[in-house]
DNA sequence: GGGTTTCTTGAGCGATCACTCAAGTATATA
DNA sequence: TATATACTTGAGTGATCGCTCAAGAAACCC
């Protein structure tokens, strides 16, 4: 008896979270997403609920991908050599919307305003420097950095340098390739 | 003949800014401004012209402080002690409607669209790069770290690095002064 | 093919957006 | 005090916001 929808759902969430990734929670009008998504909005809301249900969906998306694309390049370089990999192949990746964090410019533009979705952008944000500091305890453990390091701590400040070095990167008049050397390098100090 | 305005100038455009730095562009409405400026909509473009051109005595009030702050500082610590203080000074300044950059928040929210806010922002942010790179030449003047760096990337990656921090001494979960610390002790190493 | 169920469509909802302007009010000079 | 000149007020502009819903179209089961 029923009818199948037209659209494909995980690609108009990958879509939804390119356009919110760019252009931010209020800085996207539902006449915008219905445009890009090509949805009227009557099968917008039969979709989704909402904007912001969307934009959590999109959100969850983006975070899952960046903890799992770190833990296959660990697979791939060990431990220091994910982290060490990181920084430049963030701002190297031609594919992204931006080179921004999605959960830093949600965090930042909604946090003020006790929105849900900046609370979702932290928790997301924890997952992330979890999944950092994991990496730092295996490197400590593999002898590649000195065990008398707080791998939470190495974590945290590794995250706010990717953080700033991201955003940096969206400036043209910044050369974003020699800060991710520099923080790159200074992992070796460790 | 004419009647003085009841408002001080100067005093509202602080205050704009502090609500525009905490909330942004698009999450700060004029019913928002009007309110918290006593000012009904006619005195308000009476005054100011439009929204975008309030937001921009804004910026430009908060880059002329941010750069007059440094070089006060620089007075009394000297150029390494003053780039030292200032990651840990940012972040327990209590009066600040928010840790996070407003230079950064502007051009975050506003580059994707080509808003000439974003581009203000970043001339901005090139004002007190341009400022660091004073204190960090300043210092290899004194001696105080060595001659074999570039005074400009240093710059670039210092200042990347407080946007970083500055970003997540915004989240509750994190202990910003921990980070603070690190990025002063890097300083050393130099 | 008939009947059922879901999906699609798009006009349009009330609220809010940035902003305007004419009328009223207060203060300066003469 | 009279007049000229601003400043203040707030109702109201058209546009856009996120969102609703009734009607029509399409695909499934029998």
């Amino acid at each position: 008896m029923p009818r199948k929808p037209s659209y494909d759902r995980d690609a108009l969430i990958a879509q939804a979270r390119d356009i919110f990734w760019r252009h931010g929670w209020a800085g996207t009008s539902l006449k915008d997403l219905e445009r890009e998504l090509k949805l009227k909005p009557g099968s917008f809301y039969a979709a989704f609920g909402s904007k912001d249900t969307l934009y959590a969906l999109a959100l969850e998306r983006y975070a899952q991908d960046g903890v799992a694309s770190m833990r296959t390049l660990a697979e791939e370089l060990g431990p220091l050599g994910a982290l060490k990999a990181q920084p430049r192949r963030v701002i190297e990746a031609s594919e992204l919307p931006t080179k921004a964090c999605m959960l830093a410019k949600t965090f930042a533009e909604l946090q003020a305003k006790d929105h849900d979705l900046a609370a979702q952008a932290r928790t997301h944000m924890v997952s992330m420097k979890t999944c950092f500091a994991d990496l730092f305890r295996r490197a400590q453990d593999a002898g590649e950095i000195a065990p008398d390091h707080d791998p939470d701590r190495l974590a945290l400040r590794y995250q706010s340098d990717l953080l700033g070095l991201r955003l940096s990167a969206e400036r043209d008049d910044v050369n974003a390739a020699e800060i991710a050397e520099d923080i790159a390098a200074d992992l070796d100090r460790l």
